[in-house]
DNA sequence: GTCAAATGATTTCAATTGTAATCATTCAAG
DNA sequence: CTTGAATGATTACAATTGAAATCATTTGAC
């Protein structure tokens, strides 16, 4: 397993696209991200060569381009990202950082009322 | 309000020690960090100053050193590094991280009781 | 009073990041 | 076939960051 692949906020943008959708050209990254911001593409294009060399993408070829796709789970690196939060902002009290987002946090009733399961639950499981 | 200072992850170090003891010399700041890290005295004190520069610290000078004290909230820094994190990781979605967080943390029975009761707060009182 | 130690200021230096531009190649449309 | 557009590779370049080293000044211990 890839251990530890440190990745930029830049290149969360792109590796969420290729979470989404498995398996992705560039146009369609440039043009995943299109609305939600305003790089050119090279700089796009820049970014997926980055997580290639990083291990965080694979590649094959088709024609004269690339399919990209993810090399790395999300959740290994949703995994990485929290931990590192957690300590360093919250000192790495989970409690803490739960307080902080349950409070400021605008949350539908359902979801309010899964996260009292998932407390429940681990209320009872112990752990 | 000094609108949007960017800490780094080290800086945070820092900073946090800062916010604990409200008012620190650089030799504090070197202690209270022995344990934590293995960095040089010379690298905290660059720490020092470039919070000074980035405006994320005051001093007052005292003899030939230097008073420090936070000139940002602790809270003002959590919730900008929060939402930073929740939209990077999370496509700013406040539930999955919440869910991600409760589900993965070993959380005593006073918290977990205190995490309901704010969720129930939520519920009655909307949003 | 002298001098080593501490302090802050300035400088260093490589790696990472944001943000492209240039270059060489390939492919698709005419 | 030719050629313009697309693609990936390489290069660029400033800002930030991690991690100090050097330098000038102060000062506390003798």
């Amino acid at each position: 397993m890839p251990q530890s692949i440190q990745i930029s906020e830049s290149e969360w943008e792109v590796m969420q696209v290729a979470w989404d959708r498995g398996r992705i050209t560039a146009a369609e990254v440039i043009e995943a991200l299109g609305p939600r911001t305003t790089w050119n593409h090279r700089t796009i294009r820049t970014l997926l060569n980055r997580l290639i060399n990083k291990g965080a993408l694979n590649y094959v070829e088709d024609g004269n381009r690339y399919l990209y796709s993810p090399a790395v789970t999300r959740n290994a690196c949703v995994r990485e990202e929290g931990e590192s939060f957690l300590h360093r902002v919250f000192g790495g009290d989970p409690a803490s950082l739960l307080v902080h987002f349950a409070k400021r946090s605008k949350l539908t009733e359902a979801e309010i009322a899964e996260l009292q399961r998932i407390l429940d639950e681990k209320r009872k499981g112990g752990v």
